[in-house]
DNA sequence: ATGAAAGCGCTAACAA
DNA sequence: TTGTTAGCGCTTTCAT
């Protein structure tokens, strides 16, 4: 192993001068830079993070804290994440919560508290007060995206707008008859997300003078097989069969377009349909939604989490910090049939 | 923050003794042992990571390399792999190819470089000669999950058997006229797996007495949206139509079946689909597959990892272990029509 | 079985 | 601008 001293020694400086030249932090003259600069470069030194750790309390480590992975938008979030911290030197931690209570307890009171990292992005959680109070004695920076955390920074997607805004294209083509697809009720329990969104179509409905029928609810597991079946129950019923359904996620409105295929209906002609998300499946199915993107949401949350992580300085961000959305119209919404 | 000095006071131990009680390294006695889980216990402390890294040589800390994250299989055995480590109390680092080569260099030669890893899980990795070296540099143990890596232990699907046995299961349907849809050739220039998939296609083939037809053969790019665009290539053309399909990837498979359909086709009636993987789509395609196990995978390149990470007798492990497949047949194959 | 003490490799006062 | 040096919090010899 290569260690500062060697880098010291060849290039004729101290080791206090080596650590100020590659960390940047102090006064080097340029000479001295390059000598290092070289010295480093020749011997393939590279810092031990846990030595640099220990002796400046910075770990150059980020924590970045999933429910679960195997879902687009975790994934995609992560991977956006983990880039931009990747070009700023930072490694990556990854915590998931998709394990049983007893794991999900040790994330808390063992790994956190390691000392492994300087912050942490805690992306679409939904935490315990117990894990709230937790996080923060941490006394680490955090930035929650999305699903809104109690007092910490989070960027968050308006759904009670985004879900006005569906509806109101639906709307606006003409439909009167728009079901809603949301979270059922267990899955509810710990996720206000689908409770927001189904906010929003009801305001929007209302606004447009219909009072939204309970037959035209439908709560399903934000799967595409969930969606499927919901939406088979929802059009299979000839009487009063809606025209149009807004689903709070791609991957239902994906299952509602094979479900209504499945029942001889064709899409928009006999049906509209329209998602939340810009899935990466949702230009295929030619589904109309309303895009966010997780990738860049995780780009967004290390800028801030960096930014509070530099001394001196913080840029002034507010606690909620809204994300942006963009409806898509694809070739699954047109105007209802005659 | 709470030190190992605080909980040695507590206890009325040294600080040595706390250490070697937490460990378990070290003889202790069961008196010592008590005094000192109680005081950790009262006090909330948990090691600090980098003050053990750095006197011990060990981080408790696995890297998981992947070549991007956003993809089925590599998420679920990510997944895998992270939830065995953390049973046993090791954390885990990202280390995500997908950037572009700048970044990929840079995992190589300054991420990997830091000693914040005791040892390597690659999934479905293929790298080049130089970057197996410096992988080998390191020092450390690594053990991979599908993609053949030279020289280092890995934990491979035996694509050969598989792909016959896809082909095979069709055949004895009494299919002769079967395609396969494989890789295109730039995406196999760096990922052999393509390659052996219809090398066993082929093979199974030729044994049935069946000269595979160049025609019978479509490269995508194991998308769903690719293996759509490539089956209706295949499909569309009525003169000699296959009568079943071996699509190298589940996500492929899916896309022909959307295809078919699309075109008018009937699965199974008209036409058969075997796909690879057991996606988490296929029970929902009704699609008949040879399922792999990616969690279960990196849970078990975790079990082989540790083996080697703890000191002494190793058990003997040998260079590529090979993984369990099964053929799960559902409604997408039958018999080929008259 | 236990404790004293010497590092592990680096950073950050402080002095020069 | 640079070097000297005292830790950072833990592990591990070496005595006892």
């Amino acid at each position: 192993m290569v260690s500062i001293e060697d880098v010291a020694r060849r290039a004729g400086v101290s080791t206090a001068t080596v650590s100020r030249a590659l960390s940047g932090n102090g006064p080097v003259s340029a000479k001295a830079r390059e000598k290092v600069a070289d010295a480093a470069n020749a011997l393939g030194y590279v810092v031990s993070s846990s030595a640099s750790s220990l002796a400046s309390g910075r770990t150059k480590n980020v924590g970045l804290m999933v429910p679960y992975l195997a879902r687009w938008f975790f994934t995609a979030a992560v991977e956006g994440a983990q880039q931009a911290l990747m070009r700023h030197g930072y490694d990556v931690t990854l915590y998931n919560l998709s394990g049983g209570t007893a794991e999900r307890d040790s994330v808390f009171e063992v790994s956190l508290q390691r000392q492994r990292i300087d912050g942490i992005i805690a992306i679409a959680l939904e935490l315990s007060p117990q894990e709230s109070a937790t996080l923060h004695a941490l006394g680490k920076p955090v930035v929650g995206v999305g699903g809104p955390l109690e007092g910490i920074r989070t960027l968050t997607l308006d759904d009670i707008a985004i879900s006005r805004l569906a509806t109101e294209h639906l709307l606006s083509l003409g439909h009167t008859r728009i079901a809603h697809m949301g979270g059922s009720e267990t899955y509810d329990l710990d996720f206000h997300i689908p409770t927001n969104r189904r906010v929003g179509y009801e305001m929007a409905l209302r606004e447009a003078g219909i009072e939204p029928k309970p037959e035209y609810f439908s709560g399903a597991d934000f799967t595409i097989e969930g969606g499927y079946h919901a939406a088979k129950q929802l059009l299979g019923d000839p009487r009063d069969r809606p025209t149009a359904i807004f689903a709070a996620a791609d991957e239902m409105a994906i299952g509602c377009i094979l479900a209504a295929r499945d029942l001889g209906l064709v899409v928009p002609r006999d049906i509209s349909i329209v998602g939340i998300d810009g899935h990466e499946l949702s230009a295929f199915f030619g589904l109309t939604t309303i895009a966010q993107y997780p990738g860049a949401q995780g780009e967004h949350a290390v800028d801030i989490l960096l930014n509070e992580l530099r001394p001196g300085k913080h840029a002034e961000v507010p606690e909620n910090i809204p994300l942006d959305y963009d409806l898509i119209v694809r070739s699954s919404t047109a105007r209802p049939p005659e």
